[in-house]
DNA sequence: CCTCGGTAGTTAAAATTTCAAGGAGAGCTC
DNA sequence: GAGCTCTCCTTGAAATTTTAACTACCGAGG
């Protein structure tokens, strides 16, 4: 049940249930999400005292010119809502790794910008996370899988975040 | 930063950065995977009134032998915590979803049995369900990706759930 | 200038998840 | 059968996330 096959005469269109084959690849690719998430999490909050996706979010203002991002720039990088960042970024101020700028050009504006501090939380964290990362997926795939791995979840993603208006995205609502 | 590959004499060994070509992999990876689990918790919200997780519990619940599984038994299935396990039971039982029986052989053991209304519930949102996981990844994807992204999700999930005594599993915790 | 609809970000409250602890029974061993 | 350890599951509290407003500001017209 669930993603089963199942005969039936009903009005609506008969649902275009999965095959046996697409379900074992479902169910493989819910549990290692779900397995690998559960991982890194507390990978990340064991060794630097946050969550995956936080750190995640102090990455990305590391990689950004000026080591800042305005908060919606970075909800849509880290492909989550602008309230979740709003959050997640006043834990991280309290922590002092983070820092909140105005954005001159827009009074309603805000920068993230990451403090020297959290720049070396994450100097010192980084070949940790990086080598669990590789313990977890890379190791384990041939060149080949990797390819293939980053080909498929990038028509994942792209069809995910539709260019058209109206797009239930994370960051617009 | 973060995934990045630097120069450094430090002491510890040089930590084995990713690649650029394994950073795009991984952000993809990471990126998909983010917007597909919003996805379809907010299909599954809107449509059938709980969380992805919880409506994974009752489609396991479905497919098991008299609609029920020992609590700990779901948990392994399902890959999260027992502690998770007994709140979202909690609510599934508030919606008439779920029962809970004691078990015969073990006064510690408790049953989660798939209410006549939840199995209702799953017949009613399962079709419109299976087309959101096509939709954002099976028709997207070839055959050839389709068993490529199997055999990969496979390989990460064993490596991340070892035989070995003492591995941190979340049923376990 | 004034209004109006849209954008940027925050916030309170509710829901969910994690963390740490605990209660009760099982399964030893002596 | 007393003591000990381990397993099964739950619980309360803290942390995180979602949901639904809400404030402040921008920008286009009039």
């Amino acid at each position: 049940m669930g993603y089963m096959n199942t005969a039936s005469t009903s009005a609506p269109a008969e649902p275009r249930w999965l095959t046996d084959d697409e379900q074992r690849v479902w169910r493989s690719y819910m549990e290692a999400s779900t397995l690998l998430w559960d991982h890194l999490d507390r990978q990340l909050q064991r060794d630097a005292g946050m969550p995956h996706v936080y750190y995640g979010l102090l990455v990305k203002l590391a990689d950004s010119p000026q080591r800042r991002l305005r908060m919606t720039e970075l909800a849509m990088l880290a492909k989550i809502t602008r309230s979740r960042l709003s959050h997640a970024i006043a834990r991280l101020e309290k922590n002092g790794w983070v820092r909140r700028e105005d954005c001159p050009d827009d009074k309603r504006g805000q920068f993230a910008v990451l403090t020297e501090q959290g720049l070396e939380v994450l100097r010192e964290t980084a070949p940790g996370h990086v080598e669990a990362v590789r313990q977890a997926m890379f190791d384990r795939l041939t060149p080949e899988q990797q390819k293939a791995l980053g080909e498929i979840m990038q028509i994942v993603a792209e069809g995910l975040q539709p260019s058209e208006a109206g797009a239930d995205l994370p960051w617009l609502r």
